[in-house]
DNA sequence: TGTACATCAGTGAACGCGCGTTCACTGATGTAC
DNA sequence: TGTACATCAGTGAACGCGCGTTCACTGATGTAC
């Protein structure tokens, strides 16, 4: 009471942990067996509470999923923040503008992936069957976009117009009042793509058999993308 | 008996009919439900049948789904065998060896996802959990990614060795015996993330509100890695 | 051509399991006077 | 400070469902003489 901003009761902050701990055991679950596997059964059990005691906590096995798919997308969609302030400030004004917020961007993003490959699977992976997001949820997607865009505005513009840019020009309602140029969308979606490519890859285990390291091969691709 | 080469019964025809239509419905109940429902309960119903009659032709429910994978990847390597055949005779002799093999590859590919998504996602999606693919399937794969090697080794050669170009000059067990230098393992390397991260992408859906055309995205990369 | 036998497809019952979810209920924790 | 009440966490039984898999069995199809 005497505490100023949100008051917590100890029953706020115990159904808060609880909480969290069924997404913990969640999570696990999923990194085990899969998204479609997740079970709140399963996971009542694992806690030593009964199956119907979790409804209290979620209403549904699907209200849960789509809480940690939510979780998952604004964990990245505040790193991306974070990472893009830091990077656009301090960094920049040492190396110069030679592209240090597409590059902070693109370290963020791997750091995060690998830190949690399941989560990263679960967003940009094989989407989870019969299951669609929330709008609340693509926003978030688009704040990660939009962060994303924001810093490839930053690096020296290059060559000549693609084709590709040039149907952008036509096609960008998805960049959502972004004052960025047409090449710039371009180069943004070839980040995304890019990045993507070798990340996915890397996490399904698709190198795994080929010794090769893929941290250098996800920096070759950056390089390229920051070279003039 | 007077037909040379394999003599079929009728009973074996019969068998591979019906192997073969269990494994159409199982591909539609991947596409429907994802890898991990894939049920031979579900299927045998659908068939007008009793559970336990699929055990006549399929081992057990790993099986089935081994099959479908090892089928997945012959398929696709059968269809990069014969892209390359014609990709490297008849069309290089008019336009020139500017880089047709990889380019009618990048669309036998594109072509080949397109086909069936649930098929593509399958082999290079996000893994099925708790899921080994035994020897004979990984073979496959090597072979799929020597024909893409052959192909990028008609390219022109391109720039300074890449860092890591040099990285793969000491680790190239993977490309087993080719005599391509490590730039071209790099490329082709390249060739598939990139190609991989805008058709990944795309048949997860995720330019789905974009109203971007994947196909000029997926032909921008493909450009990209064509030119000199 | 016909009969005796072997092969094989498919059935139905059964086992044991786990799932999501609803519902009536107990017991503990917090709140108001 | 103590009592009466409301809130809420968690239980256990139940419903209906589907799964993979084994097993003893029937009936049809092929094969050998």
């Amino acid at each position: 009471m005497t505490e100023a901003g949100t008051q917590t009761t100890p029953r706020e902050r115990y159904r808060a942990q609880v909480r969290s701990e069924v997404k913990e055991r969640a999570w696990k679950q999923i990194a085990t067996a899969g998204a479609t596997a997740l079970s709140l059964n399963a996971i009542a059990k694992q806690m030593g509470m009964s199956g119907p005691a979790l409804y209290r906590y979620f209403a549904s096995r699907d209200d849960l999923l789509t809480e940690l798919i939510r979780d998952a997308y604004r964990s990245l969609a505040d790193t991306f923040h974070a990472t893009a302030e830091t990077g656009t400030t301090a960094e920049t004004t040492a190396s110069g503008a030679t592209g240090a917020a597409p590059a902070a961007l693109a370290h963020a993003l791997r750091g995060w992936a690998l830190a949690d490959p399941h989560r990263y699977l679960l967003v940009y992976g094989t989407p989870v069957p019969g299951y669609h997001a929330p709008d609340d949820i693509t926003a978030i997607s688009a704040e990660i976009l939009a962060t994303l865009l924001d810093a490839c505005a930053t690096l020296p513009p290059r060559g000549p117009a693609t084709p590709f840019a040039t149907h952008l020009a036509d096609h960008r309602q998805w960049a959502d009042g972004h004052p960025a140029p047409p090449a710039v969308l371009h180069r943004a979606l070839t980040f995304w793509t890019r990045l993507h490519g070798v990340l996915s890859l890397e996490l399904a285990g698709h190198f795994a058999g080929m010794d090769l390291d893929p941290a250098l091969l996800f920096a070759a691709e950056l390089d390229d993308l920051l070279a003039p």
